[in-house]
DNA sequence: ATTATCTATAGATCTATAGATAATGC
DNA sequence: ATTATCTATAGATCTATAGATAATGC
């Protein structure tokens, strides 16, 4: 069990939280990119606030852009691997608590962790070739959200234009994501999720919610 | 009438539209800002894309952040300034009215513009206190909203929390701005207003359009 | 004389590489 | 021997200034 790791000792001592080098250097990145900008973080600033040398960063990632392509792929993947277990649940939820789950779950994402890396997809400067792959990962969660709203839609008498807004509601938490002023926090995607369906014409998500529970508990026995 | 300006000529000839070299230069920074990012936008790619020389940006310019300043001061202001107008309305509209009109009205201004400026206050570089005057005119009319939206949500069921939507959805068409695919891009603001409404929990707001047309046209005659 | 441009450049970055150094691991 | 750091630096930017130049205006 060493005292030390291997390799040479830092001048300064650990500043940022993470087990291994590389994770302090995310959590650095993920800082200065969401709150300065992709551009205006040097590499230079995030090995200061690693409190290592900046040609050491190098040693984990062989480019600037290798940063934040590890950061991107944190964020959408959990929320798109829980579509498919929405969709088997298809018999027991209807397509309108399918749609409030997901966004409750992806609300929830987009509000944990310790920076607001969601809002690294609305940088400008990041919509780039090299991005590419994380880009139409978003964008199939995009195209689900606009699927199940406009299936929802047809059972109402609202304009189908609307098949757009649930997403860009929940999205718009990222906005608000550092000011979490009079609302909770914690209830923010549970009512962003009910903001969801009542722009799709459902007047009472509150009730249809209520139903989802009772019906998982009846499908679980 | 002169056939040229003063000055020496310039290598080439003009290639972006504006009657004076500084719009050319708010025009040409205008697209670099929206679509690179502001820190991604060197000075000199501001001058390629004008037809100028680097230099010759900073005969109209003191410094890079004042052609930031000069674009953002183009913003937010005229919606600020109908604020006063429909609060005088205020016997002949309703508060859900009034909050319609001015979601119609911003969400054409975001939407109209050669550029997508509204999408510079999102830029996480720029929150810097240099732009104070301009975050502050922004904060201005999110309060605005705010408090019309709460005082709309008093006479109807749902939590107070939903106050903080309407503003979120209005501004979310910056992240629509160039992917007005399925929605005709000129209806897209109405359709927004609506969503604000329902939000707060009024099921027929095209009702309540109507009846703002008939009240208008009464309180002209 | 005034104006709008140009050329040239100082000085401050910034990214990435090369290679030295100081630990642990075997 | 391997690893993680360090120092030093090349080469490419980038912003802003100084001062020359080529038009118009009077």
């Amino acid at each position: 069990m060493p005292l030390t790791r291997a390799g040479r000792p830092r001048l300064q001592s650990q500043r940022r939280p993470g087990v291994t080098a590389r994770d302090e250097i995310l959590d650095a990145a993920g800082e200065l990119f969401t709150t300065q900008g992709y551009a205006a973080t040097s590499t230079r600033h995030i090995a200061e606030s690693v409190g290592i040398r900046q040609a050491s960063l190098y040693h984990y990632f062989k480019t600037k852009d290798d940063i934040l392509c590890a950061l991107l792929s944190q964020t959408v993947s959990p929320t798109l691997s829980i579509i498919p277990v929405l969709r088997d649940a298809e018999p027991v939820m209807t397509e309108a608590q399918q749609l409030h789950a997901l966004a409750v779950f992806d609300g929830r994402q987009l509000l944990s962790g310790r920076w607001n890396l969601g809002a690294l997809y609305l940088l400008p400067e990041l919509r780039d070739a090299r991005l590419e792959p994380f880009y139409s990962e978003r964008e199939r969660l995009r195209r689900h959200y606009l699927e199940l709203s406009a299936r929802i839609l047809a059972g109402t008498g609202i304009d189908p234009a609307a098949a757009d807004l649930p997403f860009r509601l929940v999205e718009s938490l990222v906005n608000v994501w550092s000011t979490p002023e009079g609302m909770a926090r914690q209830r923010l995607p549970g009512h962003v999720a009910d903001a969801c369906l009542r722009v799709l014409g459902i007047a009472d998500p509150a009730a249809l919610h209520d139903r989802t529970q009772e019906a998982l508990t009846a499908a679980n026995r």
